[in-house]
DNA sequence: CAAGATTGATCTGTCAATCTTT
DNA sequence: AAAGATTGACAGATCAATCTTG
């Protein structure tokens, strides 16, 4: 008989796996928000935002896209967008087809994202970056690319 | 002059590997979740708290242990206890010094979570174990040992 | 009507302050 | 006083239902 149709449990070695997956990477994403949000103010889904508006052209991006890179539900993006606009990071105006809105980088959004870039770059390496072997970059760098 | 003591921002590589790092996790988790939660209607967060009470002497923990196998803050905890102690999955009791506090796994919660575990299994092996070569397998394993 | 976005209710997590027992 | 746990207010995320425009 086959094994694998109907596992009924995880290995011990493959809860192990799993288990310290999960802690590492709720530890290691939590210290790179809290670093990112001690000196800044951001949230770590807000500098993800502030990122993807900074690199298109004219600072102005179709929300639908947003939800695409970041993989994000339109409700959660829709709430966020509405909180980050009331902060003045951002505006959004309708633009075509449909309910369509076109998201644009405010002046103060635009500095609030320079200035919290090194910040960002220095947490990401300490708590990230810096721990993984050649080997550890490789296997998630493959992982991500989907 | 050095490149390391200043970092003004993440190179390409280092920002594809990041992003594709955060993606990555984040849906697989979801994915994990989603099947868990659909099947059985426990939470991700449920489910580590029942394994780790099913797994103890008595089915019985102090609550100060379980925030630190997980990784949880007291006050998450204390929320996450309430709530699952009013859905009847375990109970509460003073023990000992200060304010320290026993949970026991009730004969429900045992239950939920026996029929859980294969269902669990399953999502964990599709979404996570079976997509994983050996090399990832080693790396991740690495990260999650501390 | 279909795609994209919004709304409100509800649930979960965090922060700061507080409480209890030794 | 110190350790461990709780509380309430608030921020963020999810779900189902609804709205808008081509």
């Amino acid at each position: 008989m086959s094994t694998e149709h109907q596992r009924d449990a995880l290995s011990a070695d493959e809860k192990q796996l799993w288990r310290g997956f999960l802690k590492w990477s709720e530890t290691m994403t939590s210290a790179v928000e809290r670093d990112l949000t001690a000196a800044t103010g951001l949230s770590a889904a807000d500098f993800q935002i502030l990122a993807r508006l900074s690199e298109a052209d004219d600072h102005r991006v179709m929300q639908k896209n947003i939800g695409g890179w970041l993989g994000w539900s339109a409700t959660r993006l829709s709430h966020h967008l509405a909180r980050m606009q009331e902060r003045g990071l951002l505006t959004r105006a309708s633009a075509g087809a449909g309910r369509r809105m076109a998201i644009t980088l405010t002046d103060a959004g635009a500095r609030a994202y320079e200035n919290a870039v090194p910040i960002h770059a220095v947490a990401v390496a300490k708590h990230f970056l810096d721990r993984l072997d050649p080997d550890a970059r490789a296997a998630l760098l493959r992982l991500g690319e989907d």
